[in-house]
RNA sequence: GGAGGGGUGGUCGAGUGGUUAAUGGCAACGGGCUGUAAACCCGUCGGGAGAGAUCCCUACGCAGGUUCGAAUCCUGCCCCCUCCA
């Protein structure tokens, strides 16, 4: 194997989970043409995470060796609802609400994909024109049997939990995409596997040579326990700030240190497994391994600057005990005699509620200028304050 | 078409006429110990009033009804699930 398709093909295997048939994706690259790679979007929730980046630095990667990304929008999809999610009545979005989620989608996209070497396509444009007997036919392409393969459907078939009809056709329709744009390579998160294998069949009898598949491991949210996902408010938003960012990483388990190393920044198994060894061995400190972490993940969706300046933030807050440099500011009327202090945390939305506002101060989790607030009912005098509100939430208040 | 089971607070899940704002677990939040790790300990966890004992409002699918009193009983409606055909 010459030299130059040899590291293309070790670099594209990396980290994947999962490539079949790997013969095949060798073969299509030894064609010495771009290959058509596809990855697919729902357009429900605009808000990308590290999880959504595994694949996506993925496909970065492809494009990187020339290959051409296509993009692909599930408007049509969308409305079928895929059955591997969770909630399984999701409401139905409109078509000003699919573009608006993609426009944001996009945006984010474009800080890891290069987006002017990128097809755009929704896969409306050809799943809706089909006519009911298409359709059919599309459905005639797949068995009951295999699909009740799929591990979500055999588990729920199993239990006696529903299956609605219409969630076959997910993943027929999905294949069927593959069809339509003619996919060489196609990637997605390992609970894409029965989709993307679907796919294959589905491009078979098609007249089509069925494409590769690709997947990675799906990224293990904060929680260390459940998968990355925003409804379970366990991610890292690759658009959030930077310190946001930072924090957020600083926070998760030692243990699951090894895994975003590898998902997150792309480091080979052997070297994410090393980690835990070194720190073991007294040769690395896992507070400082985690700060690298952050620090890096930071860089990579931020850049150098930004990363260096959320760790410098972080330390002062955290490690000084110092307010961060940057707080946002709340401005409240009061009277002369000063505001009681409830109604301060509840104006400037440290607390939910007065009760609530009762509560953290009764556990001693408010502080003024750094002097911990002992009275709920106490009234503060016009002024400016810093308003600290359990180990991170920071609130410089004005009071007039 | 027939038979049965179920809808409780962020979630899971108790509770079948009266100290029930509703046991308990999880999550969350605050404090302690730390490395914003894990583990552990303590505390809080519908809203409002009051310094406080305490009081008021809202809540157990929806709407009515019985009762001094209902998440618990009755009626109707909506929704979900299972089995048989």
């Amino acid at each position: 194997m010459p030299e130059a398709l040899r590291e293309q093909w070790c670099t594209l295997l990396g980290g994947a989970e999962l490539c079949l048939p790997q013969r095949e994706l060798l073969a299509r690259l030894r064609e010495g043409r771009p290959l058509r790679v596809k990855i697919g979007c729902d357009p429900t929730a605009p808000d990308l995470h590290l999880g959504h980046a595994v694949p996506l630095m993925k496909l970065r990667q492809f494009q990187d060796f020339g290959h051409q990304v296509v993009f692909i929008i599930g408007d049509w999809t969308a409305r079928i609802g895929d059955p591997s999610g969770k909630s399984e009545t999701r409401p139905p979005l409109t078509a000003e609400e699919v573009e608006a989620n993609a426009a944001t989608y996009f945006e984010q996209v474009s800080r890891i994909l290069n987006m002017d070497r990128t097809e755009v396509r929704h896969n409306s444009e050809w799943l809706g024109p089909m006519t009911s007997q298409e359709m059919v036919r599309l459905a005639a392409c797949y068995t009951v049997a295999r699909m009740l393969e799929r591990d979500d459907f055999k588990r729920r078939f199993r239990e006696g939990r529903p299956i609605r009809v219409h969630e076959f056709l997910y993943p027929l329709a999905q294949g069927y995409d593959s069809v339509a744009i003619e996919a060489d390579v196609e990637l997605g998160g390992t609970d894409q596997t029965f989709n993307l294998l679907v796919a294959r069949e589905i491009q078979e009898r098609h007249g089509m040579r069925p494409q590769v598949i690709l997947t990675m491991p799906i990224l293990v949210g904060l929680d260390g326990v459940q998968k990355m996902s925003k409804s379970l408010g366990n991610f890292v938003g690759i658009s959030e700030p930077p310190r946001e960012m930072f924090g957020k990483v600083m926070s998760i388990s030692d243990e699951l240190m090894p895994t975003y190393f590898e998902l997150c920044l792309g480091l080979t198994p052997e070297e994410a497994a090393q980690i835990p060894r070194d720190i073991k061995a007294g040769k690395r400190h896992p507070r400082d391994t985690k700060a690298e972490l952050a620090r890096r993940i930071v860089a990579l969706h931020h850049g150098e600057a930004a990363a260096q300046g959320a760790e410098e933030e972080f330390d002062r807050v955290f490690r000084e005990r110092q307010t961060p440099d940057e707080v946002d500011q709340v401005m409240i009327e009061a009277p002369a005699e000063g505001i009681v202090l409830l109604d301060l945390l509840v104006q400037a939305s440290l607390a939910e509620s007065r009760g609530e506002a009762k509560r953290l101060v009764g556990q001693g989790g408010v502080s003024l200028n750094g002097d911990r607030a002992e009275d709920p009912k106490g009234r503060i005098p016009p002024g400016e304050y810093m308003v600290k509100v359990g180990k991170r939430r920071f609130r410089r208040v004005v009071i007039k």
